[in-house]
DNA sequence: ATGGTCGCCGAGCGA
């Protein structure tokens, strides 16, 4: 069973994209972030035409995640759990049962997070929603690992880990996706026992995964790794191969993401 | 180059 997150950056927008991308790649389930719609208009039939299910929780104009999937999709759940009062729509989780057993795939569109300091120096309240969300996918995760089953958590945690998934650290050192307290909640979540799926395939390898439009990131590669999937030790067994989809960012009309994915034996 | 580029929607914010 082949897996694939991608943060499109608004599917009206990025529809003809994601298509040709979905037909050339074909993962079994798409798990994508930054959809940018709310669930009623969202062109479920463009991707059912494709032989997906299609299950969304999504908003007005921003945030928004989704789950397509060739294979039934059950007990989804919408939210990350732990706080009634937040109203973005930054997770999805369900189950989609393959040939050898079944998979809990968890989709997150983790805060940004910027700016991180207010004038005074102090942490800003969108740091603080950045940091207050990590510590509910925390607990979260750590649930997950109690279940002792294929679990993916997987999309954009605009998180950069460590100095080589960017390639120009230093213009990130102050920045939401790279500071201490960002890396430290992160390292938190992944040594609960978590399996990076591509960084433990491709020992070395390149990780970027988003390159701004702006100032000619792409044409200097000048990128960053922010989109990762994480296995439960259950999913890690299975694993396969991974992989960056790093050709897709060159398309016509791109996604400042581009998809990573992984493939488990199931 | 103290800007630059996108997507959301129809002004300015978020990234």
């Amino acid at each position: 069973m082949r897996i694939a997150t991608f943060n499109i950056n608004g599917v009206k927008a990025r529809l003809p994209a994601v298509t040709a991308w979905l037909q050339s790649s074909a993962p079994d389930i798409a798990l994508l972030q930054e959809i940018k719609s709310q669930d009623a208009t969202f062109p479920r039939s463009a991707f059912e035409d494709l032989g997906y299910n299609v299950e969304t929780h999504g908003q007005k104009s921003f945030n928004g995640v989704a789950i397509l999937s060739k294979r039934p999709i059950e007990d989804v759940v919408r939210g990350l759990p732990g706080d009634d009062a937040d109203e973005q729509a930054r997770w999805i989780e369900a189950t989609v049962s393959g040939d050898a057993g079944a998979v809990r795939v968890c989709c997150l569109y983790l805060p940004n997070g910027n700016p991180p300091l207010d004038e005074d120096g102090e942490w800003s309240a969108k740091y603080r929603y950045k940091l207050g969300w990590m510590a509910r996918l925390e607990r979260r995760v750590a649930e997950l690992l109690a279940e002792e089953t294929p679990a993916v958590i997987a999309g954009d945690y605009n998180v950069i880990p460590q100095m080589e998934d960017a390639a120009r650290p230093d213009d990130w050192r102050d920045d939401a996706l790279f500071m201490d307290a960002t890396r430290a909640a992160y390292r938190r979540i992944v040594n609960l026992g978590l399996t990076d799926a591509y960084r433990t395939l491709n020992p070395g390898a390149e990780t970027y995964s988003f390159w701004d439009y702006q100032a000619g990131a792409w044409r200097k590669n000048d990128g960053i790794g922010i989109d990762h999937m994480l296995l439960t030790p259950q999913a890690a067994d299975l694993l396969q191969a991974a992989w960056i989809e790093k050709d897709v960012r060159g398309g016509e009309k791109p996604s400042d993401h581009t998809p990573v994915g992984c493939e488990l034996n199931l």
